[in-house]
DNA sequence: TTGAAAGCGCTACCAC
DNA sequence: GTGGTAGCGCTTTCAA
């Protein structure tokens, strides 16, 4: 833009918003103080050896002159320097999971000095590719991932050569890290258990594609307990491939003008318990068809009737991944680790309505 | 970490977990592809003028090197180089409003190869500074702001150098820069002309601090139409320093116990709209007290009554935002401009409740 | 089409 | 205490 600007020293004209006016450096910092380079380094990084008359003077140069400290210069000589970067690939900044998630990382990323680069990846494994390959390029300190991908072998290279990673929500397959899960098939399984021991019999399930891990396993958790509670399956009580709320209910009011509707649903997540749910109120069944969630979100105790659900302790998850991360990047070698939190079931009312 | 590594050329051990080997660097790829460090760079940025043969031979060595470019040595040397980074300094990621912003922010980031760097604020007039001044530090190519300063004058000299600056959501002091805003005066008249035709005329308001823009234009907003209805102030009934759901709730609790309680409820932002909600249903007046809050959220339509509120676009916010950034980044000087966005009537329910 | 040398802004290392 | 010099990984400039 400014290829024209003269050196910062000579340029005596007012600045002006039209035409940017170049960005001091270390040397003028060192020219207006009347001092060397590194002194004024050892200014600005606070180091220890520098006479208190100097560092004044010093110090007043960089506010005159608006110095900012370049830390990609900085970092590029230093040793092992960090970037103070870390970043975190999530599935739907706007989705209140991920948003809580990120927020209660941000928390722990910020107690330790370290801006965090966020991005959503919406289950595209391309994007997921693409952005890892952009981070490791900013040379992030780690990575928090909730991988799009069904594979990460992509990642073995990073991993090897000590990039800090954290799988989030969902394991790693192909590659050995740190994560921090929920335990599906458990969660699905107490979910389901619940409305069977309402006397359901006729329970359907909400599902997003079977590419996606968490999807699966909370499928796998329902079959589980129909098939030990003797219970036939029937696929056509199975949905699976919902991607959003809209298809949820699209699903629901299929289910429910079918010949024989089901008497409960299990929605194997938040969103798609809310597009169900919006549909039941649409047919005047809310108080009729028993729901469970699997998520807990806000205003789910506001609903009427509010919404059971199985929680997931998000601000934990977010401060045990935060927790993992930084100890990596502290140097912790030890065999990764994987931590499972159990989700615990929030019962409100709409899970605990009775087959008619 | 690892200060002892040999340099890569020379390390024939299998890498191992527990040792991290060195990051190859352009030199590297150079020497295992017997080209020179220009050629090398010449392949990696897609440089014309390298013969195809060549071509192919460093980009096999950049495989099996697992070279990753260091963007920040790039940068270094680049002329006008971008970083590719943006920072967003919104509230509260967590909050749906902030949320769906930064999603929205992403989406046109990411059309223009752009990572974003997301913090809260949560009100912190000192955080808000040093996070600037990190971000200015990684010479981000553009800042978001959400602020939580009464006054940015601390930001007078990064906008005369040009840093490409948007404010949304509330609007600059003491420095001159893009906004996009809501008409949150406007709004809030709409809102409470709303509830006035109802026939209410004892209409509470709930508010955060009066230190918060937005929190004070939409209070008064409410006292204009108050006035212009003829309906006599009264202080008891304006309720300001809110800071969460839970101190809307109580609020709405003490106000709705006195003597002479409200017939109607103007929320200030979704979550006190949510706690006053809460509150109400708790009370057994949901169905008796009118409420109408300002912010649209997830659920608003399934609650019961179902909320009417004040909606303010945030898809279009967060859009209008990107591309006031990106045109600014792509070196638009043109004066400041600020976007003004209406926000509109959402009837549901809940503010069509009347008097009693 | 290719390469050698200088330099981006800063820190490490060692001298004074 | 203070400063010079080399060099981080890369791009620029210019010569071959």
């Amino acid at each position: 833009m400014s290829e024209t600007d003269r050196p910062l020293s000579g340029d005596q004209g007012l600045p002006t918003a039209t035409r940017p006016v170049a960005r001091a450096t270390m040397k003028d910092v060192a020219a207006l103080s009347g001092v060397s380079l590194k002194t004024v380094s050892r200014v600005v990084n606070r180091e220890p050896g520098v006479s208190a008359g100097v560092r004044e003077r010093v110090e007043r140069a960089v506010t005159r002159l608006d110095y900012s400290h370049n830390v990609h210069a900085s970092n590029l000589r230093r040793s092992g320097g960090r970037t103070g970067t870390i970043g975190a690939l999530l599935q739907d900044i706007s989705n209140s999971f991920s948003a809580s998630l990120l927020r209660s990382l941000e928390d722990v990323a910020r107690a330790e000095d370290t801006a965090v680069l966020a991005a959503s990846l919406d289950e595209e494994p391309d994007r997921e590719i693409a952005l890892v390959r952009g981070l490791v390029a900013r040379r992030v300190d780690g990575l928090v991932l909730m991988p799009a991908t069904s594979r990460q072998e992509y990642l073995a290279a990073e991993l090897r050569a000590g990039l800090p990673t954290v799988f989030v929500d969902r394991l790693p397959h192909g590659v050995d890290a740190d994560s921090v899960t929920v335990d599906n098939v458990l969660g699905a399984r107490h979910a389901v258990e619940h409305l069977v021991r309402q006397g359901h019999r006729r329970i359907a399930v909400l599902s997003d594609l079977s590419t996606i891990q968490t999807a699966t396993e909370r499928l796998r958790g329902y079959r589980e307990v129909l098939q030990v509670a003797g219970i036939p399956a029937d696929s056509t009580l199975e949905v699976a491939g919902l991607r959003n709320p809209e298809a949820a209910g699209e699903a629901v009011r299929r289910l429910c003008r079918s010949a024989s509707p089901p008497t409960a649903i299990f929605a194997g997540r938040n969103d798609l318990a809310i597009g169900a749910v919006r549909t039941l109120r649409a047919l005047g069944l809310a108080h009729r068809v028993a729901v469970v969630g699997f998520d807990d979100f806000p205003l789910a105790d506001l609903l009427d009737p509010a919404l059971t659900v199985m929680r997931q302790n998000v601000a934990q998850i977010g401060s045990e991944v935060g927790r993992l991360l930084f100890s990596r990047i502290a140097g912790d070698t030890s065999p990764p680790r994987r931590v499972i939190i159990e989700p615990t079931l929030v019962a409100r009312g709409s899970g605990e309505i009775r087959p008619t």
